[in-house]
RNA sequence: GGCCCGGUAGUUCAGUUGGUUAGAAUGCCAGCCUGUCACGCUGGAGGUCACCGGUUCGAGCCCGGUUCGGGUCGCCA
């Protein structure tokens, strides 16, 4: 239609320096006002809105095209700026607005099928259905420039550290001992595949052993596993590796990157250096290995005081080496009824837990769902163990200490929420350290490595290896929990071949498997390794926690719904006959589907 | 794969014990309106009650199955 593209001005800057000048804008039309001779439009783009007035004084022609305006109507106007006779306070712009003499109308529009402002209260599904509209929303537009500037941060620090920006293959080899890997069929090689990086783990120490030194990648990565409301299947991770280092070393730069990252994007002020916690401290008194900080309600290990008691739930659970432990829920016994514990016991079923016991600290009597397995005196005792007070409330659980702490470090944090203790602007992180070095599956049979399998056991413990005691060996592991949230995680690499070789036999690897997983890898170590180590943020959960949301998809422009689709373009997709012909590919679908 | 919650107008929802023509708000369309900004007023259109089957004289509602969406456990080196 019209002619009149070059913005002069973004719709979300007009303010009163403009005054009495000709500007020109594009945008949507978030609103019309139609009052007859005298039109408002709300015109919208990224930085935000500002009304547009048609009437006193538009040229006829202008007017009866403003009249047909729709909304999300694609428009440029020219107008002048100008005060206006009764201000909104609502809007960044409210307190100008232009006379518009000439309007564009670049494109019409059929009406949306969803609204388009912040509060819309529209489902998940239709907003990623149409993704293209929810992102005109201000607030997914703000979200966008505010991980755009993200990293500008990441960047720059790294940039200044002296570390290199490499980008690592995307089309690898399948990783063994991880995540499900996302295939991609090879056509030159037919019935090869490529796997999708869970992240470019070999690469960067390849990259330590080519000399790189110190790398950086703003790296996507895949895992092909069930979704979670933080968890994608394709991700970005703040991929970073450092050659002759040692672990405070590490540390030492990422909470300075962490520390600079808060100030830039938020103007928060973090306190260096920041705490750490073994995991085994982590998981003792949290019941995580990601503690959130914000609150207190610890985990008491309640075995010496009901190692004799009458109720031989407990008395079982210790004898066969679990744990007995609860929280104390300070103050909060009027605040869960018999009701709201009945649906605590069933969430932390979920966890493995047969059960849950409550005591309810009173004025002069001590009630307890086991009292009648209990004197007084010894539900006493467990509220001197507390230092409990009248109106505390204390969940006691009982088993498997995996069991135990997860039931326990669920309900710390999912009743501290309930309870709206969980302030989004207040950030509590923390280093959790010395992770074990391998963990029991169950499903396998055999120990696994808990991080992967090239991170270094700590060197006091390495004499277990010998001795068989897998359980009792440490690593040089490390993750950095913001608020409950696992933001990033690294190790101290092995970088001695014979140590390596010796992990793969303790995880149970055959010479052979060692030969075709990850033979160019040890081949590499055979030259000269540098004593290297480093770690990957999660970028997308950075971006979460600093904008103070709980879903990922918040923050990610064209993310997948729970299974894994993107229901926009409707990918994943069936292919053509042809395509997976030229693949060599044949397609057996389990029945049923 | 398991468990939990949900699917009613374009959107967000209500819908009583199973009972007449399924409602509200908002959005949309038309008319009127010169200071609105959640504009107002008047009128109007808009429904495969997710799908299939069953019970019943009668089903949005009850039962069985399916499907779709969300959360979560397992899983995520």
């Amino acid at each position: 239609m019209d002619k009149l593209l070059k913005r002069s001005c973004y719709c979300g800057e007009v303010r009163e320096d403009l005054i009495g000048k000709e500007i020109t804008v594009n945008g949507w039309v978030a609103k019309k006002r139609n009052l007859g001779s005298l039109i408002f439009a709300d015109i919208r783009d990224r930085k935000g809105i500002v009304q547009v007035v048609f009437g006193d004084g538009t040229p006829a022609d202008v007017l009866e095209k403003a009249n047909s305006l729709r909304s999300e109507y694609t428009v440029g106007v020219k107008g002048v700026v100008r005060e206006r006779e009764s201000k909104n306070a609502d809007l960044e712009t409210g307190a100008v607005e232009i006379l518009a003499n000439e309007l564009s109308i670049y494109a019409e529009a059929e009406t949306p099928p969803i609204y388009i402002k912040d509060d819309d209260n529209v489902s998940g599904d239709l907003r990623l259905k149409y993704r293209y509209l929810d992102l005109r929303k201000p607030l997914m537009q703000k979200t966008l420039a505010f991980r755009s500037k993200m990293y500008n941060v990441i960047r720059n620090f790294y940039y200044e550290n002296g570390f290199i920006e490499v980008e690592t293959p995307v089309l690898a080899k399948p990783t063994p001992e991880g995540a499900r890997d996302y295939l991609v069929p090879s056509r030159v090689n037919p019935g090869r595949f490529y796997a999708l990086p869970q992240s470019p783990q070999q690469f960067k120490q390849l990259l330590m052993v080519g000399g790189t030194d110190r790398y950086v990648q703003i790296a996507k990565c895949y895992r092909d596993e069930d979704l979670r409301a933080d968890r994608q299947p394709e991700f970005t991770q703040i991929d970073l590796e450092m050659s002759f280092v040692d672990q405070e070393d590490i540390l030492e730069v990422q909470e300075r990157f962490l520390k600079r990252l808060f100030k830039e994007m938020l103007n928060v002020d973090i306190q260096l250096p920041l705490p750490r916690m073994t995991w085994d401290e982590a998981m003792n008194r949290y019941g995580s290995d990601k503690p959130d900080l914000r609150i207190g309600f610890e985990l008491h290990d309640l075995a010496d005081m009901v190692k004799d008691c009458n109720f031989s739930v407990f008395t079982d659970a210790l004898k066969d080496g679990g744990r007995v432990m609860g929280i104390d829920m300070n103050g909060c016994s009027p605040k869960f009824s018999r009701k709201d514990i009945d649906k605590m016991t069933e969430s932390v079923k979920t966890f493995g837990a047969k059960g849950l016991v409550w005591i309810r600290k009173e004025e002069g009597e001590i009630k307890s769902s086991v009292g009648k397995f209990f004197s007084q005196e010894e539900l006493e005792k467990i509220c001197a163990e507390f230092n409990a007070e009248v109106g505390d409330l204390i969940l006691i659980c009982s088993g498997k200490k995996e069991v135990v702490w997860a039931s326990l470090g669920f309900l710390r944090r999912d009743l501290a929420g309930k309870l709206g203790m969980l302030d989004p602007k207040d950030y509590k992180l923390l280093w959790v350290v010395d992770f074990p070095m391998f963990e029991w599956s169950d499903e396998e049979n055999r120990y696994m490595a808990m991080h992967h399998p090239f991170t270094s056991p700590k060197k006091e413990d390495i004499h277990y290896l010998e001795s068989g005691e897998l359980d009792k060996i440490y690593a040089d592991a490390y993750d950095i929990v913001i608020n409950g949230y696992e933001a990033g995680g690294g190790s101290i690499r092995i970088h001695d071949s014979k140590l390596q070789k010796k992990i793969f036999e303790v995880l149970q690897l055959t010479e052979e498997d060692i030969r075709i997983k990850f033979g160019f890898f040890i081949d590499a170590f055979k030259y000269g390794a540098p004593p290297h180590g480093g770690l990957a943020f999660g970028l997308d959960r950075l971006c979460m926690l600093l904008l103070g949301t709980d879903d990922i998809r918040q923050v990610i422009a064209f993310p997948k719904n729970q299974n894994a689709q993107c229901v926009m373009s409707e990918a994943p997709t069936i292919v053509t006959e042809q395509q997976l012909e030229e693949l060599s590919i044949a397609v057996r679908l389990p029945e049923g589907k």
